[in-house]
DNA sequence: TTAGGGTTAG
């Protein structure tokens, strides 16, 4: 209906001060000025007048109140609903982004005509929800609907397909566009930088100011500065601070937020601090992207320091705040700051936001309070597919590999659709428990899911059939993948290596090296370990020197234990010992304790017996340690000091543990745990092993033999 | 003289 509106002079004065209302959300004015009119039954004739109010309650957020003023409207236009549809629109939020589309659907369905306001709405809904249907629906209606040069549109139509990653067709819709302004721009630039493509990015961002930097204002700034995300970028990221100080834009706290947020980003850390110390006007983001940037580069005390210093100017911290120092307490072992933070977030009533419950199970697992992570994990009703991740990965992490895989399974009853880092957790839990029948089926739900062959999933399927013994197929996924980032050479490396293929472990190791991928310290473990295992006493040092010459790696402890294990598996108890009083490194408990189960094995007692002096010397907590120390005096006959052996064990309060081992065989884990008698067929069992034990000794494998009496 | 697009912290 065509309605043109005739005010009074008085109505337009009410009309001037309830727009005045709306923009000031000035709810109890506009309420009473609404009550006024109704009073004196001004309005309901008045169809412009009564889409104000339902603009002036959806601008307010109040929308109970602007529905009721849009179903009391008798004759709605276009604007009616726009009022509704944009208020909706403008949250940028999820359910609210549904909203708008069904009242577009209903707007359609009584026949009203949408029109350029509507479409702007609707599309910045569709770019919410990254629904491309209703992106395409929307713009074929535009190309009906719409003048070609409306920039409110087209540049909501760019934001839209930018969003869904169509960056081709985004492109040629901002060359085509007749008219642009400093918004296309922004999106356009916003758009590469999501996605990205920094060059694009900064490439467009030049063009910008090529015209004379006309239109440049904080939004673009943000956007081409949120390009800049790695150490290569810094130095054009560099430029565009020197221009934001020239124009003066810097001051504007956004764009001093998004130096602060690249500068961090490129690893910059000082001039990230600097930039933030220079910031005039910080607010909440400001001291967040510092306290982010803190966390993230491994600076969790300066991120701890920052956050108390934050709260001490008074400054309420956000959700993001609190995302970022929980992060720092994670990556720093800081359970006890981690439980102040828990506590203060709880105060402020944040304990329900599911950004944060992920923050806080994320750290309570990495600091192994699993059973904290639980009760975190359980307080949220609807966990989102981030949350179930963490959780599962919590599990795996601190070791309860079946915990993982029992939430697994309930996420799938509850229908809820795995990620690839999902699955790379459950499938460590699979490699952890040597479970090939549950590792195979998690196999067939990453093929049901359609997940590809690249890392995570790729090396974890491989790792997961290495570590199984099935190396064919380990093998075959490994040689399927797109591309192989280190930790997959490494896990296949030391599945050929634990599975008795050491010669094949060195090959893959030569084969990586000519491909040219370079091998970091977990790769020199392995290869290290294979060697071990097949005695190679020279490769072993060929590589050990490799690892510092070639690739500036310096050796780390488990590459120093790797060696003693090479050395005294040889038989080559002395150079051994040299070799460990020679280290250049701390912490050399775990190389005499290799040493002392070497000169058990080789019966060089009195060797044994110096190693074992130094672990007790060094104050070892392994009661393994002291158990063989003691079977060696008692070997040597020298019982005072088996006495003496004990005792310390006593004072120390160190107990043997049980050992404990399992395997699965047609789905069922059996388990054993050393003197238990509780397995159905331990008979047997019993039997059957005294029988291999047999066989071996006769095959002269004495030492194996005696390591499986002794454990 | 009612209704519209883009940014920075996880």
């Amino acid at each position: 209906m065509n309605y043109s509106p005739v005010l009074t002079p008085q109505s337009r004065h009410l009309f001037t001060k309830l727009l005045n209302y709306t923009h000031r959300k000035n709810i109890p004015k506009g309420k009473s000025l609404h009550a006024h009119l109704l009073k004196n039954g001004v309005f309901p004739s008045c169809p412009f007048l009564s889409n104000t109010f339902v603009n002036f309650y959806a601008k307010c957020h109040l929308f109970s109140e602007a529905h009721l003023a849009f179903v009391q409207i008798s004759y709605k236009d276009t604007v009616s609903w726009n009022c509704l549809i944009n208020a909706y629109s403008q949250l940028s939020l999820r359910r609210y982004s549904l909203l708008a589309l069904e009242l577009f659907k209903k707007m359609l369905q009584h026949h009203t005509l949408p029109n350029s306001h509507t479409f702007a709405g609707i599309l910045s809904s569709a770019a919410m929800l990254e629904d491309s249907m209703i992106a395409h629906q929307a713009h074929s209606f535009v190309v009906k609907l719409v003048d070609s040069y409306d920039v409110f549109v087209y540049s909501s139509l760019l934001n839209v397909y930018c969003k869904l990653g169509n960056l081709n067709d985004s492109r040629k819709l901002f060359d085509e566009m007749a008219e642009k302004n400093s918004v296309t721009w922004a999106t356009m630039i916003s758009g590469y930088a999501l996605h990205r493509l920094t060059k694009e990015a900064f490439c467009l961002f030049r063009m910008m100011i090529a015209g004379e930097g006309e239109g440049v204002n904080e939004f673009v700034l943000t956007s081409v500065l949120s390009a800049f995300v790695s150490p290569e970028f810094v130095d054009i990221g560099k430029q565009v601070h020197s221009f934001a100080i020239k124009t003066g834009l810097l001051s504007i706290v956004s764009v001093g937020n998004a130096v602060v947020t690249m500068y961090a980003k490129c690893e910059s850390l000082d001039d990230a601090v600097r930039a933030f110390e220079l910031s005039i006007a910080k607010n909440s983001i400001t001291w967040s992207a510092m306290i982010t940037g803190y966390a993230q580069s491994g600076n969790s005390e300066k991120a701890l320091t920052l956050f108390k210093e934050m709260h001490f100017c008074g400054m309420k911290p956000s959700e993001y705040t609190l995302v970022g120092v929980l992060n720092a307490c994670s990556d720093s072992d800081a359970i006890y700051e981690g439980k102040q933070v828990h506590g203060y977030l709880v105060k402020l009533g944040f304990e329900s936001q599911l950004y944060i419950m992920t923050a806080l199970v994320d750290m309570y697992a990495k600091c192994g309070s699993i059973n904290y992570a639980r009760k975190g994990f359980d307080y949220l009703l609807e966990p989102d597919l981030v949350l179930w991740t963490s959780m599962i990965g919590g599990y795996v992490q601190n070791g309860d590999n079946e915990s993982a895989i029992n939430l697994y399974c309930r996420m799938q009853r509850e229908g809820i659709a795995p990620n690839e880092l999902t699955m790379a957790s459950v499938l460590k839990a699979c490699s952890s428990l040597s479970a090939l029948e549950q590792g195979k089926q998690v196999h067939t739900h990453v093929l049901k899911n359609g997940f590809s062959l690249e890392v995570p999933i790729g090396s974890a399927l491989s790792t997961m059939y290495a570590k199984c013994g099935s190396l064919d197929d380990g093998n075959l996924i490994f040689r399927r993948m797109p591309a192989r980032d280190v930790a997959s050479w490494n896990a296949m490396i030391s599945g050929l290596s634990q599975n008795g293929l050491g010669i094949a472990a060195l090959e893959l190791f030569e084969e990586m090296q000519l491909e040219g991928a370079r091998p970091d310290y977990v790769t020199f473990v392995n290869v290290l370990s294979a060697c071990s295992h097949m005695g190679l006493v020279d490769r072993g040092w060929e590589y050990f020197k490799l690892m510092s010459n070639k690739f500036d790696e310096a050796p780390r402890i488990e590459h120093y234990a790797c060696m003693v294990d090479i050395l005294g598996r040889a038989g080559k108890l002395y150079e051994a010992k040299e070799f460990i009083e020679s280290a250049i490194i701390e912490h050399g408990l775990c190389l005499w304790r290799i040493l002392l189960s070497a000169c058990r094995n080789h019966r060089n007692y009195e060797l044994g017996a110096y190693a074992g002096e130094k672990l007790m010397e060094l104050g070892s907590q392994e009661s393994s340690a002291y158990v063989l120390l003691s079977s060696i005096y008692t070997a040597l006959g020298r019982v005072d000091d088996v006495e003496r052996v004990r005792r310390i064990m006593n004072l120390r309060g160190i107990s043997k543990e049980p050992g404990c081992s399992w395997i699965e065989l047609k789905s069922q884990v059996h388990v054993f745990v050393v003197g238990d008698q509780l397995h159905p067929q331990i008979k047997e069992i019993r039997s059957r092993l005294w029988r291999l034990n047999k066989l071996m000794m006769d095959e002269e494998c004495g030492s194996i033999l005696e390591e499986l009496v002794l454990n």
